[in-house]
DNA sequence: CGATTTTTGTGTAACGTTATACGTAGAACA
DNA sequence: TGTTCTACGTATAACGTTACACAAAAATCG
């Protein structure tokens, strides 16, 4: 006699569930869960049915425990990043045509938040992760590397051999910058750069900086003392834009590190009656939402967002699939010619 | 003569590994880690130790399995919404003197990627979920609620059982512009509102027309054809909206369902040399920090955004703590008063 | 001082999966 | 007709943690 009493599953769906409902051993279920080998089209079907008539899903955590959870960690760490969206676009393009699904952080550039977050997504056991523009060093960067499959986006250190990154040419989008200034025939040209407490040349804004001197010295114009740089405080952000544009030293065309910045110097000029491209040119950075719109028309240099999320992600999959070389990819970024620059 | 050899531990430090370390057992050291009943000082303090020493972290699937994780997800349906940085301060000032954490999920407003970020959370078995502006339904929202503890921000539905909600009083909100242009001495008051699909009074943006309609009807003034709305679709809105004030048909005072539409009209209306706030007075929704800018100043309605995050965690806490019984709150809106609707 | 209670530590069965090893039935082959 | 494959299913040991049941030691008590 059977002492062993099946009992009424109740609550949640398992795997034993579902093997109890199809009359198949829990090893079955999981084979055609699997797409592993050795499943008869009955039995995958008779699986399935019970599957979808329990409403059954696989719990991540037990799947963790023995191996993949087909889950990637997304970590923004700037919030601010106009372009956030169009990664997650790329990224998402390239997942939902795999098993895998993206879940993400927000580190809100607070250092300590940030690692715990990596750490939380390492302790779930995700698969894999992509981090866009973090503030953490590259040796952390290299320690939590060697723990999971990472791929960087907005970080520019092509030594690194524990993980890859993905980046905008940074250099080249100022180098575009310059270059449209000098065809419309402007000479005194400045940077509205930023400053950063990060010394490294990992640094995006950075790769900025030396993209501008380069273009200004090919062409043969003095580099120094052409970088007005903001600081970080968003609340006064928009004062001392408009202090840079009224103090008379402000040049006649002027490639800003985001479009935040450059909206704020257009409103500012227009405000004072300087005319937006006759009397100063502008050239924003992102190509965001805002910049396109009818009141702001603001040229700006286009990241590629889109292109970077989808190869980051690509790039992530082939690692978590095995690979071990890094690759550091460059994307060229596009000007996006609009009223701040041309007149029309 | 002991045949069992303890293996060199390598690669990650699980709760084995510091129990070997510490000289301890398995249990010993999963006591110390909850806090649990039974445990000397001298123990506790090995077992600090050795986790120290050797960087061991809980798996969270691990933890997972058996019970609770730790984590509470928090899911972002609406990334426009500016005071998503608000209330996910809030809820880091609740969790961060917890032991609890958050990971947060992008919907993108894309109903299939919502449900089954929801799915992907209650599958990684966290405590708990606060949704914010959430595009599915009540019943849908219940279905999720039997799952896991869950609060709900944005959403006005107070006869929901399963879950909590935590709402700023969006008719109160509208109430209080109505009756600051009134103020003003302005009668001819409209809104610029949304096109919304979901005919449910749950709706924020609902709530807001309902609440215009009141105070209108309350002052005596006719409260047909006085709201105009905008479709959603980011590109052609700055359009739409300057349709709007061009039309003939605009009234003198508006009151805007979003501060993105309202410095549309700000813009907008002094591109075409209209005055404000003596030809038109404005009034936008969220304080969000571009509001406040001075090109901008633009009079908001603020909906304390940190108080709804930091209440929805307390909230959700108590629900992951035990409690059953709904608690459905609106939190009071405020009038922050700039240029826009006051000349000064 | 023996009996009883309290404190402190340990052994171990779950939790829900995966993946390896193995069994079995038929088909193919000699 | 026996032997060897092949295809298909199943049993089960992990994975890292928790929490229950219990044992041993220490403290308290009459």
């Amino acid at each position: 006699m059977d002492i062993k009493v099946k009992t009424i599953p109740t609550g949640r769906a398992t795997i034993k569930t579902v093997a109890l409902d199809a009359g198949v051993s829990v090893a079955a279920v999981s084979k055609v869960l699997r797409n592993a080998y050795g499943v008869s089209e009955a039995l995958r079907a008779k699986v399935l049915t019970s599957i979808e008539s329990l409403g059954y899903r696989p719990n991540v955590s037990a799947r963790g425990l023995r191996g993949q959870t087909f889950k990637v960690g997304v970590i923004l760490l700037e919030i601010a990043n106009p372009f956030l969206s169009q990664i997650m676009d790329g990224v998402n393009d390239v997942l939902s045509a795999s098993n895998y699904q993206a879940l993400m952080g927000m580190g809100e550039s607070r250092m300590p938040l940030e690692a715990s977050l990596i750490e939380s997504m390492i302790d779930f056991n995700m698969d894999g992760l992509i981090l866009i523009a973090p503030q953490m060093g590259g040796e952390l960067l290299a320690k939590y590397a060697r723990q999971i499959p990472m791929v960087v986006i907005g970080h520019h250190e092509t030594t690194a051999t524990t993980f890859d990154t993905i980046n905008s040419d940074d250099q080249q989008g100022a180098v575009i910058a310059v270059n449209a200034f000098l065809e419309q025939g402007f000479k005194d040209i400045g940077m509205l750069s930023l400053v950063v407490d990060d010394l490294h040349n990992v640094n995006v804004v950075q790769q900025r900086e030396i993209g501008f001197r380069t273009a200004l010295a090919k062409a043969g114009l003095p580099t120094e003392d052409r970088i007005w740089r903001n600081r970080k405080n968003v609340l006064r952000q928009a004062d001392e834009v408009e202090d840079y544009l009224l103090s008379g030293r402000a040049p006649r065309a002027i490639f800003c590190w985001s479009d935040i910045d450059a909206i704020h110097l257009v409103n500012c000029a227009r405000k004072n009656n300087i005319r937006v491209p006759e009397d100063i040119a502008i050239i924003g950075y992102d190509n965001s939402s805002v910049a396109a719109l009818t009141p702001i028309n603001l040229a700006s240099i286009d990241q590629s967002g889109r292109r970077i999320g989808s190869l980051a992600t690509e790039t992530l999959l082939s690692r978590i699939a095995g690979r071990t070389n890094a690759s550091h990819v460059l994307i060229e970024p596009t000007l996006v010619k609009r009223a701040s620059l041309i007149k029309n």
